[in-house]
DNA sequence: TATTGTTATACTCTATAACTATA
DNA sequence: TATAGTTATAGAGTATAACAATA
């Protein structure tokens, strides 16, 4: 497992792996970290959520009707008490409720209510127009078609993926490193 | 005042909010989101490490000689006491040393060791790897290209406004959704 | 038995404020 | 005084495992 003369820096090993690819992912992660950083400031000076809380919120708005609570899980959170814990503080400032399905007892089905769907509608805008001055303003028309094309089909890729098993399981309680050497 | 003059996106009003614009920062942020997750799993298993402390490790083998706290800090970690948290663990993994600069005595210099070098080369590929499976696969080179100039582009804007400050301050310390209404 | 959701718990990470020490 | 970094501490968030209830 240490072999540091296995794989070396120079990565044109097995493949040529594209420098334009390389540049392009790194670029594409350190700008997307910048712009989740400020969003997230924003949310919680507005209206005192997280991103994550900010993505039920709009799950829910985009609905008609309640969902349950694997459906709003869903490409937002990775653990089912996860997402109990964001419901239970979404709950706890009125912003949705709970109620036990009528057809499924074991399932709960949530609902925005209309404090949160205010909460949304009122953050929304704003925080549109951030996203939009942090990364819109030096793009054309073009460009945001490429783009939304481009994610569109990188999304899809992905969720076809495995989307939860991304390699061998570790353990992850040690100080990091010490899975080497 | 706010945009008097169009933006490129054909705007003539600010609220509909260019659906277009709209998803692509949507799809954006999910598939990063999505990539986000699969890379850190990734890094952990096989390398005990976060990708913050991925990012350092790669900030460090960048450069020729140590980094400073504050450079090594820069764009990757928001707070003094954070990177002062990473380092700490990093150093107790035997990754990399810190020791006080000679030319100014505040200066904690950074250095990677051999072991930080050898466990970044050997993540490194596999790393790449997965983002390429991941993103890649369905990108054309063309489309490699658009984004990596679209992000380029993007990153440069960000970096050149507040980069920290991100509106008007508020307290953070109470449940969500109570600074509305 | 399998599935939905919650709870208990342990852990990681971040950030503010107070502090030390150098410049 | 201002700057570089650390420490103390508090809080948000996540995930695993055990659990209860329903299908």
């Amino acid at each position: 497992m240490t072999d540091p003369d296995r794989t070396r820096a120079d990565v044109g090993d097995v493949q040529p792996l594209e420098p334009r690819q390389l540049e392009a992912y790194f670029v594409l992660m350190e700008a997307v970290g910048l712009l989740q950083h400020a969003v997230e400031q924003h949310l919680r000076a507005e209206g005192d959520i997280s991103y994550v809380q900010f993505q039920l919120l709009a799950r829910l708005s985009d609905t008609p009707g309640p969902l349950t609570m694997t459906q709003l899980a869903d490409g937002v959170v990775y653990s089912r008490s996860g997402l109990t814990y964001q419901a239970g503080l979404l709950e706890k400032a009125g912003l949705i409720t709970r109620s036990p399905s009528p057809d499924d007892e074991r399932v709960t089905l949530v609902t925005l209510t209309n404090s949160g769907r205010a909460l949304f509608q009122n953050v929304l805008p704003g925080h549109i127009q951030l996203a939009r001055s942090l990364m819109f303003d030096p793009l054309t028309d073009d460009d945001v078609d490429n783009l939304g094309d481009i994610m569109t089909r990188v999304r899809d890729q992905m969720r076809a993926k495995p989307p939860r098993s991304a390699g061998p399981r570790r353990r992850r309680s040690r100080p990091p490193g010490s899975a080497q050497t």
